[in-house]
DNA sequence: ATTATCTATAGATCTATAGATAATGC
DNA sequence: ATTATCTATAGATCTATAGATAATGC
């Protein structure tokens, strides 16, 4: 069956295909046969769209990235407001395909991220954050979301719920009290990790709008 | 040459020839024959001290984890500072074998946390910190310093000391002057991620122990 | 003529096991 | 008898290329 009527194979399928065999079966099943074998091809046809494996997985780190939903901006100066519902959302479409994480890591669109934060900057800017303190926010938020996530996202299936597993009570009394005593949810902790972040950001933005005005 | 007068091989030499193999070519380049052939042994001789491969890269895992210096407790309550430099010694720790990083992600020595985790929870109840708060530290300083630091590491070898690449001076003009008005050090970035966080979470704390008199 | 598939396969791994062998330490 | 190495190898991959083939679209 060489050359059918209607192509067999795009670059939308294959991501599509690689992302459900990731998400069933985990990154190591990811090979070429595969991959084609999920979507009834043979593998060397995957190399008359991609160039290599690398291609794909970098296709396939994009994607996830890029369906981030991106919040609406504020029309109250509120960036705070803003930036945590978007590391929200951030952090709702990496663990949406939770075992693709090490893809993003070698594989993080940049070019997709320098786009997001130019449109950052001249938001932050109409609200009247300093140029000086804009790196420190997206450097900061960057490591906070990706860095979270991902080490959110690698945690084995059975110590999702507890925050610290592994724990004895005859020699860890303290933090097994500490595990009792909390009663967030891991997306809830990281909203706070983010808005934490975020209050002391604020003081750091006040110091520097009065250096600029003086 | 069967069974020498003196071992050829133990746990610890082939931890550290791991990490020489790591440093110098990176992960992939990690396999037994490769990993024997730098101890001038043979790679079936590494299965009489290691049950696989896997258990290999936890010991890697566990080294660089243990390696991280645990500064002195201060005798003032200054929590804070003491979590900052933790972090601090952490983040290097890990920056020293960062082609490891993957490593790290999946071989995680939670055992090891679990212990430090015990101490730190001691600590903070001396420092009159709620219990209520304890996870959320805890958690939010893990996700904040491994998160961050294993983003960090897996950075391209020429995008280090630049924040952001892929600029085009005419696509994100606002992203070249965030850029240029930066003057930190990816080091310091971090410590003022950490800070931030440190005097957001400070609020926290301030209300949970009005709740606790309350 | 170009495109999108296929078959066949080169070539290079890698992990792990079985079984032999000689030094060690009881 | 046990221990720590070795040799040999089973067995299972995987990535990528070469070259054939038939449908497409100019």
């Amino acid at each position: 069956m060489p050359r059918p009527s209607k192509p067999l194979i795009s670059r939308h399928s294959t991501v599509q295909a690689a992302l459900e065999i990731i998400d069933s079966e985990g990154l190591e099943a990811l090979s070429l046969p595969r991959l084609a074998r999920h979507m009834n091809v043979k593998a060397p046809s995957l190399y008359h769209h991609f160039s290599d494996k690398s291609e794909i997985l970098a296709a396939v780190a994009r994607e996830i990235v890029a369906k981030t939903v991106q919040p609406r901006k504020p029309t109250d100066g509120d960036w705070q407001g803003w930036f945590v519902q978007l590391s929200l959302n951030f952090r709702t479409a990496v663990l949406r395909h939770r075992r693709a994480a090490p893809i993003l890591l070698e594989f993080l669109p940049r070019e997709l991220l320098t786009t997001s934060y130019e449109d950052v900057c001249t938001f932050l800017i109409a609200c009247e954050v300093p140029v000086s303190v804009h790196v420190l926010l997206l450097d900061g938020l960057e490591k906070l979301s990706l860095g979270s996530t991902i080490a959110e996202a690698m945690r084995p299936t059975q110590q999702r719920r507890v925050a610290f597993p592994h724990i004895d009570p005859e020699r860890h009394p303290h933090l097994l009290a500490a595990q009792e005593a909390n009663d967030l949810t891991p997306r809830q902790v990281f909203e706070q990790t983010v808005r934490s972040y975020l209050v002391g950001m604020e003081r750091l933005v006040q110091v520097a709008r009065l250096q600029r005005t003086a």
